[in-house]
DNA sequence: GATAATTACTTGCTTTTGTCAAGTAATTAT
DNA sequence: ATAATTACTTGACAAAAGCAAGTAATTATC
């Protein structure tokens, strides 16, 4: 199976790792881990986020999660509201800080990735785009694991 | 700078982080971490692979990175020589079984893109090694940081 | 409708991972 | 010869992550 156009592909998986590594590490400019960022996202656009969906999202430890959501609340990021329905359950979800916060990590995603692209005449950026979508046609899995 | 190719590029990053990510996760079924296999890595091709030279290039810390080392060492799968010239240093390079062990995950890795493209009609596949040099073309950054 | 099993989350304990700074030995500069 | 630098090591520590027992609420079972 270690044909030339599998290598062509690891080549890619590299240099674009690589070069998304940079805009993480840029952006990634916060007090913050990868991981605890990505906790934060998870509640950003599901108003019935718990623990137990991020966990699974995740696949994160339960206790470890636990804390970092304590923690978050203690920063004044994300807020957690018993349910009324279910007395276990927490709904984890963004204070107004953590909203403003999670824009502003955005943003700044948004200008680094901008960056990554300024130099490009229209049409060659038009170019990447076609190629991304190409990319992500021919290899969505839908449903791996 | 919010436009909409920025958004697309975005959304590309996440699918294809997310695609690799499960690739990775596959073939890094070993005990060891991402870091500890680039390090291995590292050891491949350079014959004069120092602990320094490491450092540099992984952005370890050289503490960090020397525990590493040994417990290569104790596992097995590195060795070091002191450099006759020069009595600091250590080159390190891969044992017989260091060797075949890299040479495993790279079968591994090659599998599971294999994998991942074999669904695809031989023009397809083009198609996708194709957009994948447009895209290296274009955002190639050579020395970002 | 009491008891058992399950679920959602928490907490204590431990291991792993990573950082900082001081320490050693070899080399180079003065 | 002495000082400064370099390559690597070691000890002490902090942060990140995992494991397992524990609590409270809910659901299932007899």
């Amino acid at each position: 199976m270690q044909n030339a156009e599998v290598l062509k592909i690891r080549s890619f998986n590299r240099f674009y790792t690589k070069t998304i590594g940079l805009v993480d590490r840029y952006y990634l400019n916060t007090p913050y881990t990868l991981i605890q960022l990505r906790v934060l996202y998870e509640t950003r656009y599901s108003s019935d986020c718990t623990a137990r969906k991020i966990v699974k999202t995740l696949q994160l430890d339960e206790g470890y999660l636990s804390r970092l959501i304590d923690s978050f609340v203690k920063d004044g990021l994300l807020q957690k509201n018993r349910s009324e329905k279910d007395g276990r359950v927490f709904y984890i979800s963004l204070t107004q800080k953590g909203q403003e916060f999670v824009e502003m990590l955005d943003e700044k995603a948004n200008e680094s990735i901008g960056k990554l692209i300024s130099h490009l005449a229209i049409d060659e950026l038009k170019a990447v785009t076609r190629a991304m979508e190409t990319i992500t046609k021919y290899l969505s899995t839908e449903s791996y694991d």
